[in-house]
DNA sequence: CTGTTAGCGCCTTCAC
DNA sequence: GTGAAGGCGCTAACAG
């Protein structure tokens, strides 16, 4: 921990003025060849590299864009990041990530750290917390000193670019291939009640039995979930399920298992989990799939678009998701 | 984005000095409780919000911590880093994650993005291009501007501190395991026989069959290790697999389920993977779990004592793992 | 109690 | 072709 050299200590060394040093630098064409060579040769040799905090102080422009995230066990936010940086990467732009693990106070914490001159733009998935919370007075007021991004998670109330998925269309098309299939009793099983996209699924559901079947409505905790499909199979009240995310696709599918009606065309699933887990799984796994990866995609691709003319109104951008039928369903 | 108000404009609205401002909003014992209220009142009204790279400029600390990782969609890497952010979160300290994607040149990117200015102390886990590579100067170089901790995929002949996983002898009791069990023909299958923690289970490997059994090294690609497990099963040359990566595991697993040798004890397998996986497979697969919240625990913690007094020596801290043994051994 | 000044590291007119 | 001066937003002596 020596410190890096600055322009000052090189002009010193070299006997010349700091701005004489600061052009030959940036190769300014003001230089004679003769001393700029002999500065850049010292300036590589002290190993000189620019100091990021002051140029941007200077410059007012941070070229990075900060990404934050309520987790990144989740499959989907995971491969929505490596869709971000897949587009992000060929510019000149960095990225840099933040984690909220679902809080709020840690959601604050994070867009104030990055919006204050870190970062030109932020890509927001918004917390669970945030979202049960409905403050979002952070995320306006960011708005003031960055562009903003909401993918996935979104609040309707602030106006910004968007992209989210299909949700409300992917559940309803993929009750209807349920019901198509001969389902009559078909549940919905989900730990993200909280989420918007949460309620966006269960509506698309909704309208979807509308008219056709009562709602069966499994909510809660992974644990609840369990409990209660477990005791929806044993009173055979249910022949579907579709369950809203990893957790209450496992936990449906555990007790579907152990109960010995998965294999035998008695209990359809369909679910959400990541591309590996669902293929391991005995059966397979039908899973409805966001592409997460276009997700960030379109939102990274979006964002550039926006930072060079940040003139146009907001937009929202919607990936449409796929079903992929396993042996589930 | 009107950009937020600075102490300055401040001071003009005010009509009182930069400097009384900076004060009154860092709650300074020189100024007086009337103006310093009417001071903070304004500040607030309008937003006011320090820009964190002039303090940064001025103050010449970040308060950041920089987070290097190779991959997120790797497990262990995943629950190290919640366990570096568990530890962070209890201190003013922020967090900044870059990812690498295993490439050596995104490394090389992140950390000058990171070191120049923008973070006090960087946390990394080396991609497996850079060790392949071997070449290693930016990690030396880095070390001038701030405090370098590396965890898990260590870098030898860089001297700084160090929190690593007891790769060798987790390997060695896992084959004596195995062998105490009656397993005669224990083959190693690996997909990261580039990486320094790849080798050194390896060792740990040869170690433990030293004498006992000649080696079988099941070495490559995805791909490659199916291909090679099925045609040793086939010939019946092997009855158990340590697999020394999740990708490795995962081959071994289907192709061991496949040829149905995995139930019925004919087939003994112990693997590197994600608990959640590993307990939904059928059989469930008996790991060696690293702790990983627990290797970033103590990364934190030893990186913030160190940030603390700096002078004293790196350190190389050891976390063990232990083996979960479930149906497959 | 309030204000002036200097400076963090860099870039950029504007003089010379 | 080179250098001096000012300023990005903020803090911290030091004066008053």
């Amino acid at each position: 921990m020596k410190k890096s050299i600055t322009i000052k200590e090189l002009s010193k060394l070299l006997d010349v003025s700091i701005s004489t040093v600061s052009k030959a630098l940036n190769d300014s064409h003001e230089i004679s060849p003769a001393t700029k060579k002999r500065i850049q040769d010292t300036a590589k040799l002290y190993n000189y590299k620019p100091n990021r905090i002051a140029v941007h102080l200077k410059s007012g422009k941070a070229n990075t864009i900060g990404v934050v995230l309520p987790s990144i066990k989740n499959f989907f936010l995971a491969r929505a990041l490596r869709g971000i940086e897949s587009v992000i990467a060929k510019t000149d732009y960095n990225i840099i990530i933040s984690i909220t693990n679902e809080s709020y106070e840690k959601e604050v914490k994070s867009i104030q750290t990055l919006a204050n001159g870190f970062v030109d733009a932020i890509i927001i998935a918004v917390s669970e917390e945030t979202q049960i919370k409905q403050d979002f007075t952070h995320l306006k007021n960011v708005q003031d000193d960055v562009h903003l991004l909401m993918f996935d998670r979104v609040v309707q109330s602030i106006d910004c670019d968007k992209v989210v998925v299909d949700e409300y269309e992917a559940i309803f098309n993929a009750v209807k291939e349920l019901q198509s299939k001969g389902r009559k009793n078909i549940a919905l099983a989900s730990t993200i009640n909280n989420l918007s996209v949460g309620k966006l699924r269960t509506k698309g559901y909704l309208a979807a039995i509308e008219g056709i079947q009562e709602s069966i409505l499994i909510e809660g905790s992974e644990g609840a979930v369990e409990n209660e499909v477990l005791s929806l199979i044993e009173a055979q009240k249910i022949d579907a399920i579709i369950a809203l995310d990893e957790e209450a696709s496992l936990a449906s599918f555990r007790i579907g298992k152990k109960k010995e009606v998965l294999s035998n065309g008695k209990l359809s699933l369909i679910g959400y989990a990541g591309t590996k887990i669902s293929e391991h799984l005995t059966p397979s796994l039908t899973t409805i799939n966001q592409h997460g990866k276009r997700v960030g995609r379109t939102a990274a691709e979006l964002l550039l678009k926006k930072l060079n003319k940040p003139l146009k109104d907001p937009e929202l951008l919607t990936v449409n998701s796929s079903l992929y039928v396993r042996e589930t369903s």
